[in-house]
DNA sequence: CTCGATGCAAATGCTTTGCAGAAAA
DNA sequence: TTTTCTGCAAAGCATTTGCATCGAG
């Protein structure tokens, strides 16, 4: 599945986001429809800033307090996941329900591939077991060189 | 093997960054001696905070850029590997030659189990290759809960 | 003597927080 | 009206850096 295809569950995630809201007694305001739409919207892997940017395209009042404050709300109810790939920055992935893949991660020019990979959720699960722990989440990161570079390189 | 089996080799790790350092035109100083010399005997995950605390034990004079710029250098030459388990900190190991692990993680007490596992290595290998990525390294961390954990919240 | 290393304090960069005013419910 | 939210600026933290001094080679 590609990130694109995720477009039509933007009014599921919304959806999902009111009903945490609504548990929590938590108010819908004009500033976190337009941070959580740029977000339930976007592919990849975004940093406030990134966020930021496009929040203000839409309302240029928005400050960063609040994009850091509305995706804290997203990851405390699952809706995003917050990842750190180095830098000290953090980045921000829409949490499509059902679905989750690890990375791959070029060192030279930090292009991003994601993968699925039963056998290795599989072999997780054994170990986990095997130390007498309960699996809840994992995070897989694969670090290495991409054929571009590799070319690029070799010249 | 178990890291209290590593103690023999802390003289082989102060031979690799001798090289390395001589190599470099880098000058041997008490403070380095002192901080990688406490690093390399060390076991687990160690922050700065950690090392420091440690380093003055031996030498009460040693700041904090000190500890950070020594660890630099450990992590440049091969020498130490840098973590990030969520919180804000940096912790730092030591990279022994020809072994490497991935974490297992409690997330309530935080109880860390080290293991190896060659077939995940191998689908590694595969998911690299089959995106046409060369695999350098990668990050494998499992987070769940520890039996004693659950045995505790069972009550 | 030279140039790298140290220690301190100041600076940096990301993130969080305090607070007064704005706006949901 | 009550309570949450927002925006700003200030505060926090881990980490880095500038600089005068120290010390290894």
């Amino acid at each position: 599945m590609t990130p694109s295809q995720h477009t039509a569950t933007v009014d599921g995630l919304q959806a999902r986001l009111a009903a945490y809201m609504d548990k929590k007694g938590l108010r819908s305001t004009a500033q976190r429809r337009t941070v959580t739409d740029v977000f339930f919207r976007s592919t990849g892997h975004l940093s406030i800033e990134d966020l930021l940017v496009q929040v203000r395209g839409l309302d240029p009042k928005v400050g960063y307090a609040t994009v850091y404050r509305t995706l804290k709300l997203l990851k405390e109810c699952g809706l995003a996941y917050e990842r750190h790939f180095g830098d000290g920055i953090s980045r921000y992935e829409v949490a499509h329900e059902d679905e989750h893949h690890d990375h791959l991660i070029c060192l030279e020019c930090s292009a991003i591939v994601e993968f699925e990979n039963d056998e290795i959720e599989r072999i997780q699960d054994q170990i986990a077991k095997s130390h007498g722990y309960v699996l809840k989440r994992h995070k897989l990161e694969l670090y290495g060189i991409c054929s571009t570079c590799r070319k690029a390189g070799s010249e």
